[in-house]
DNA sequence: ATACAGCTTGACGTTAACGTAAGTAAGACG
DNA sequence: CGTCTTACTTACGTTAACGTCAAGCTGTAT
């Protein structure tokens, strides 16, 4: 409960992870929790990263991406050429989601005909059958 | 080129599928087709599943469901049971997809708010460098 | 002392939908 | 007959993001 620092149990709790994902993290190079003799200590700064990798989950970007666009955030001392890289990933994100959706809504225009015909052959039937009582 | 059944090239080339694709969807019970000796001979039917496949995969269906799905459209002598199910089940994919592409919205939404906030960043980068000549 | 709770490090397993490579057969062409 | 083309089977590989043991350490409550 010291003030600076969470065991492992303490962060799954306040972010709704599992163990497994935290030391998954940390073996990716995304999180470096520092070492009590075994025991891992998250500090203030794996807090910070990993709320944005659960943002970057989000936002459908891959681990991988997550840890480069987290070091080039680190790296950059304040070097704008960093963040306007960083800027820009994420806007090729955003077109691809954009593109995402698009297709998703497109295929949910094209699932809701498919069930307005089966709706209609349902109801076709139905009357057939009454029909031939 | 006989008017009833295709090679499997023909097919893929018609299709834009892989063989690859065409010998696994059989080997998952997709698609059935005749022998030729050693050869795939594609039938009409499985012409009219190949397509229905291609769809569902669009829809977002699992090769599993959609296999389901062919079974019951085949056993259904126009059960309406039958037919009904199938409806059901579109239907609750129909569901998932649009949570799937409210979630993608809302993704969307944040990231648009995020970059709003870098563009910011930089921009106020930009004039201290400016203001610093 | 003992049991138990909570942490650790391996390391293999999982899932979907094919990709890819190796080795072989069979028919067509020149 | 040799070679090309097309197809076949078998079977291991791929990818992401963890899940799921197994086996062992440590501290603490009983």
């Amino acid at each position: 409960m010291s003030e600076e620092t969470m065991t492992i149990r303490e962060m799954c709790d306040a972010y709704d992870v599992t163990p497994r994902t935290l030391r998954f993290y940390e073996s990716k190079e995304l999180l470096f929790p520092i070492r009590e003799g075994q025991k891992r200590l998250f500090t203030k700064r794996d807090r910070a990263r990993l709320k944005l990798i659960l943002r970057g989950k989000r936002f459908g970007f891959s681990l991988e991406e997550i840890r480069q666009l987290l070091d080039l955030y680190d790296m950059g001392d304040q070097q704008a050429t960093q963040l306007q890289r960083t800027y820009e990933v994420a806007q090729h994100r955003l077109k691809d989601m954009e593109e995402q959706r698009d297709e998703l809504n497109e295929a949910i225009d094209d699932l809701r005909e498919q069930l307005k015909w089966g709706e209609q052959f349902l109801a076709d039937l139905a009357n057939q059958k009454d029909a031939a009582q």
